[in-house]
DNA sequence: ACCTGAACACCGTTCAAGT
DNA sequence: ACCTGAACACCGTTCAAGT
């Protein structure tokens, strides 16, 4: 069982969810391609074991952290952590917290960051929303970031400011009249840093959180 | 090519993008499965151009939208009308504002959003962090509701409060000294409203926007 | 308890050929 | 310009059979 997520955790390394394929993983293991359904009873199972599997790390990481006496600042660095595993594994960003069954690690990441909140003045209902706002910044990001590339850029054959730069340069020839925003952020669009990004859309939420809980 | 569009949204719409099959559609269509090869390139773009079909009729709804004396009001209500289209077509959420091409009506809409911004006293780059970040909340929060229903709620075998029930169920036998977050939201899972989440996460986001404007 | 080979029913995509 | 049939190279999943 270790071993079939280990590799399966491999296999999407290195080329992404489409790379894992029974036969792909099957031929890694050295076995049949049926053997693996002894395991795991579909491919969504696997999938999800397997990014429970590597949340398990990021649970460590997020344990790991001091604790100062903000709790926002707490939240704050937790969701970094996650986003920086997210950065690391982009595959990661489409099915992380999809499951959180009992025993899993999302539960345990869930409760970490959901305990940040009893610190605040909140009621229930605001604490169950702050969490699903901070992991909805999460994962909102990391899809923007995940479905950018288009092949080419995973190939290697053109690097990411070159195709933001494509873009950036159609923009630029849109009639400013019409389009006032897009010229007024192209210069940022063209070039930007998706942490940088990340990091802006979880202060506005953060920010918005301090007020509600008059911290 | 407008009835190709129209029908491929059609199956999205019926049963969700496992639906969506060069075959199926052919057959939809009258027509052979290398027909649909002329129109578009590849699944991918397919699936591209049905998503910016509809997002067109959204585009429609956003303009139709009154213009209040505040931009973050009036940036609220068009993030609320995207995210009440993704509730009426769940698959949306997977595949909107993953291309923003010149000419298409993602890129009018992103245009829209961003228009609130201008009436607001920020830098360029902070426009351009606040609607990715109001963008990312709709995002997310679509991803957290798409993809929570395991099959048996789109069967109709189980309805959504009783596959949140069992989840509430299990969560309540964990032990409360290890899981003390879980317990104090669980009563808030159960049987909750994606909307009032998305609303929530929104209203962060928009009041940290609000001071940091200074408006 | 664990694994296998071989088959089944699907996929997206291509291509030479038609009108 | 638009469509087709037939094939290709894949998929996930099942199942009877093995150890």
């Amino acid at each position: 069982m270790e071993s079939v997520l280990a590799e399966a955790v491999a296999l999407l390394d290195e080329a992404g969810v489409p790379a894992l394929t029974f036969r792909a993983l099957a031929q890694r293991l050295g076995g049949g391609v049926a053997s693996i359904y002894w395991y795991v009873a579909s491919k969504d199972e696997l999938l999800d074991r397997a990014t429970d599997h590597v949340i398990g790390t990021v649970l460590a990481d997020v344990e790991g952290l001091p604790v100062s006496g903000d709790p926002i600042d707490d939240l704050r660095a937790m969701a970094v952590t996650l986003f920086d595993a997210i950065v690391d594994r982009p595959w990661l960003g489409a099915y992380f917290m999809r499951n959180i069954d009992v025993q899993s690690n999302s539960l345990r990441l869930y409760e970490r960051l959901g305990q940040q909140t009893l610190r605040l003045d909140l009621s229930a209902r605001q604490r169950f929303h702050a969490v699903s706002a901070v992991v909805g910044v999460v994962i909102g990001s990391a899809m923007d970031m995940g479905q950018e590339p288009p092949q080419e850029v995973l190939d290697g054959a053109v690097d990411r400011d070159e195709f933001l730069g494509r873009y950036a340069r159609a923009w630029r020839e849109l009639d400013p009249g019409d389009f006032p925003y897009v010229h007024e952020i192209v210069d940022e669009f063209d070039g930007h840093d998706d942490v940088d990004q990340f990091r802006s859309a979880l202060d506005l939420t953060l920010t918005g959180l301090r007020l509600q809980a008059g911290a």
